[in-house]
DNA sequence: GCATTACGTCTGACCGGGAG
DNA sequence: CTCCCGGTCAGACGTAATGC
């Protein structure tokens, strides 16, 4: 039953796509059209890292409004679609059981995003304030539903999707040419779309958050809280947050005070501690000053740093035997003028301008991650499997087939710079670390990571263990 | 060429363990 | 016990390499 389009007047014929990477352009072309507007077709050469993820499907479309993802295989209907589709399928929705390669494929799916402004910003417009990555993680987090194009439904496609396990639907795609022509110089499609409908989900699969790290010091809020209760919150605040654009970075916390610090030659020292647990509402808001540090960063004289003090401070050192680095004075902010004319006096003396960065919040992920230091015997058994030497991605393969099963979404996350994923990113603090100590040689080629001979004795030393 | 990505290094926040 | 030192490590930044 051969069959015709007639256009205008124009008889076209069934054409077929001679090789699938025909019709794998054409469904490309139009993938807007089969998978709906808020659709995004990332097709499999697109992928950065293809090796991370097991088998290869020919695309992936996410539809971040109706919150579902597919996975794509265009298949033509002269070839062996069963043995071609359900294998290949099959393997994918495998690989993806595993939460980590779902991470993996959502941090491709980033990766592309981020390549191209344009379609950051169309996703943006479906996402809202949502943060781009996490939206990626929440759909890809869902079932998928495999789509299969073909250029003809046949039995055997029936066959081959009742093979694969989960959500699954075939769309027929046929391609007509004109009479005359014969090629794909005019033609036109016949397409089997999605329509509206969304796909069936069934058996979601949570994505696990680590579980929150203990933490032995009390938190700012804590903090704040004690002076709120010790009738200090208003001079804690004000303290706090003039002190906190003075130097540009949020101070140290201890079980009883912040304490903003700087760094010398010598290492860290503390430069002032406020103490909300010492203080009280009649005699006012503690504070330590380290008169030598503060002067020393502030370039002035330590007589010049007492006058900027209200006039009822102490002489104070931090033990009764302190040396000149644990010296100062302490005493009570009693209002918020003392407060107000410390700090002016304190900015007219900051030393300049520079090194005054934008407070940025960082949030830590330690003991939510794979640690530094247990990269290190994998780095060196990778540069051994590697022959003694290996280029960055080639060792970092290795460890991620390695350590793949032992990552947490955290690690597979992009750092907040979004310049590398945290796992990749510690990897390379453990080869530093490594160099440092000679385990790995500090002059190899750009981009080449060797191991030395120390590092092969250390190898030796740490499986013997 | 310039833009982007990959890689290497530096800065500073965090926290374990030791001193008081 | 409390507090802080200083080593450790996250991640931003700088620079080389590659892509277009």
């Amino acid at each position: 039953m051969e069959q015709r389009i007639l256009v205008d007047g124009v008889v076209y014929f069934p054409f077929t796509p001679q090789t699938e990477q025909e019709l794998e352009d054409a469904v490309i072309e139009h993938s807007e059209l089969i998978f709906g507007k808020s659709s995004f077709f990332l097709p499999k050469k697109k992928l950065k890292t293809p090796a991370g993820i097991g088998s290869i499907p020919d695309g992936f479309v996410l539809d971040f409004k109706k919150g579902c993802w597919y996975v794509v295989e265009v298949e033509l209907a002269s070839h062996d679609v069963f043995s071609h589709i359900v294998p290949q399928v099959n393997k994918f929705l495998q690989a993806t059981e595993d939460i980590s390669q779902r991470m993996k494929l959502a941090n491709e799916f980033y990766k592309w995003f981020k390549s191209e402004p344009v379609r950051t910003a169309q996703a943006k417009l479906l996402i809202g304030q949502k943060e781009l990555f996490k939206s990626i993680v929440d759909v890809i987090s869902k079932p998928p539903t495999v789509v299969v194009i073909i250029d003809e439904k046949t039995r055997e496609v029936a066959e081959a999707l009742k093979a694969i396990p989960g959500n699954k639907i075939s769309l027929e795609f046929r391609t007509f040419v004109r009479q005359n022509v014969g090629d794909m110089r005019v033609h036109l499609h016949l397409i089997e779309t999605l329509g509206t409908a969304k796909p069936s989900v069934g058996g979601e699969k949570k994505i696990a958050q680590p579980s929150g790290a203990k933490r032995s010091y009390l938190s700012f809020e804590e903090l704040e809280q004690i002076a709120e209760d010790n009738g200090v919150g208003r001079l804690y605040n004000l303290l706090f947050e003039g002190l906190r654009e003075i130097f540009g970075k949020t101070p140290w916390r201890t079980k009883s005070n912040v304490s903003f610090k700087a760094h010398f030659e010598r290492g860290q020292r503390a430069l002032l501690n406020i103490n909300p647990v010492k203080s009280a509402r009649d005699s006012g808001l503690y504070v330590e000053v380290y008169k030598n540090n503060l002067a020393e960063y502030l370039n002035i004289e330590v007589s010049r740093l007492r006058r900027m003090l209200p006039a009822s401070f102490e002489d104070w050192a931090l033990t009764p035997n302190a040396g000149a680095d644990y010296k100062g004075y302490s005493g009570f902010f009693k209002n918020e003028e003392d407060i107000r004319s410390f700090l002016s006096k304190l900015k007219a003396n900051i030393p300049n301008e520079e090194g005054k960065k934008e407070g940025q919040s960082k949030s830590s992920v330690r003991g939510k991650i794979i640690s530094q230091k247990e990269y290190y015997i994998p780095i060196l058994e990778a540069l051994v499997e590697l022959g003694g030497s290996g280029k960055v991605r080639e060792v970092l393969d290795i460890i991620h087939r390695k350590m793949k099963d032992r990552f947490s979404p955290l690690d597979l996350e992009p750092v907040p710079s979004g310049k590398d994923i945290r796992w990749e990113s510690t990897v390379k603090w453990a080869r530093n670390w490594l160099r440092e100590q000679g385990y790995i040689s500090s002059d190899s080629p750009w981009g080449v990571w060797e191991i030395t001979d120390k590092g092969r004795e250390y190898l030796r030393s740490k499986n013997n263990n």
